[in-house]
DNA sequence: ACGTTAAATCGGAATGATTCTTAAAATTAA
DNA sequence: TTAATTTTAAGAATCATTCCGATTTAACGT
């Protein structure tokens, strides 16, 4: 998924296609990092003065509902990022300094169904959390 | 860790037992579930009819800080669990619908580190969400 | 190009969980 | 009993997020 294929996306369930979602979805494309709303508010404001948080939430929502973005919550903060396609369903390590993630290819949930019988799945959660080698130094 | 445990630690570390702190320890310690400090509010209220969320928030941090409870957030509010301990690391099932969990004995880091060097690890979440048997009804 | 309309944006108010304050009253540990 | 800690009270503050009414804009048909 890239910008253009999100714009398509949105556009075919009858979004508009607007400047701010555009640079908001570019944000996400340029940096393979999970951002918080207010990241993406602060680097946003730069080119629109009069930008409204409510446009950034609005539109993270939107994005995350379509499917567009995925969230994750880390210390009480929603953190997005685009999402990751193309290849088979992952994990990933965060950089707690940077956002920047690292792709962990096993699942932890292979082999793990038959022990929970009766148990009706919605969803799990596997992510390693620290600081990449970047920002070890 | 029991109540008595827990409240042999608090002591030892300079703080007091009291009636309140007891009875929310028994509360976690009744039910092998996560709790918002709304629960344990709701719950201890009957028997304390001058309780304040004050006093909640405040165990319930103490209590972390101590290593009695153990705390994840889901949905941006903190939930609460006694500790497991007795054995070794692992995770949890977690029911959406009434806290319960259901330990997961596996832990997805083992033979993963090697894939993550030059990385400083400082921890790491694995959990599975869904409704347990009883739920599911 | 123009008008219409639904969607998007703005600015600010509201929400909800949580934290913090200060002072007084209650409880605990010695 | 005394001193230290805990709790209450009542509230204010914080912070991310959501909601609202008014205004602007993108998309579509003429
Ligand atoms: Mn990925
Ligand atoms: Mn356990
Ligand atoms: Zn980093
Ligand atoms: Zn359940």
């Amino acid at each position: 998924m890239n910008v253009h294929e999100a714009i398509q996306c949105l556009k075919k369930n009858g979004f508009k296609q607007t400047d701010k979602r555009e640079d908001m979805l570019q944000l996400f494309a340029d940096s393979d990092k999970y951002l918080t709303a207010k990241d993406v508010f602060d680097q946003l404001k730069e080119y629109y003065p009069g930008l409204s948080f409510d446009t950034i939430y609005r539109n993270l929502a939107l994005f995350e509902n379509m499917g567009i973005l995925e969230m994750t919550e880390l210390s009480g903060e929603k953190h997005f990022r685009f999402t990751c396609a193309g290849h088979q369903h992952h994990h990933h390590f965060i950089c707690l300094e940077c956002g920047k993630t690292k792709e962990i290819d096993s699942c932890p949930m292979d082999g793990l169904m038959e022990n929970l019988k009766g148990y009706d799945i919605s969803g799990h959660k596997f992510e390693i959390y620290g600081r990449c080698p970047n920002c070890v130094e």
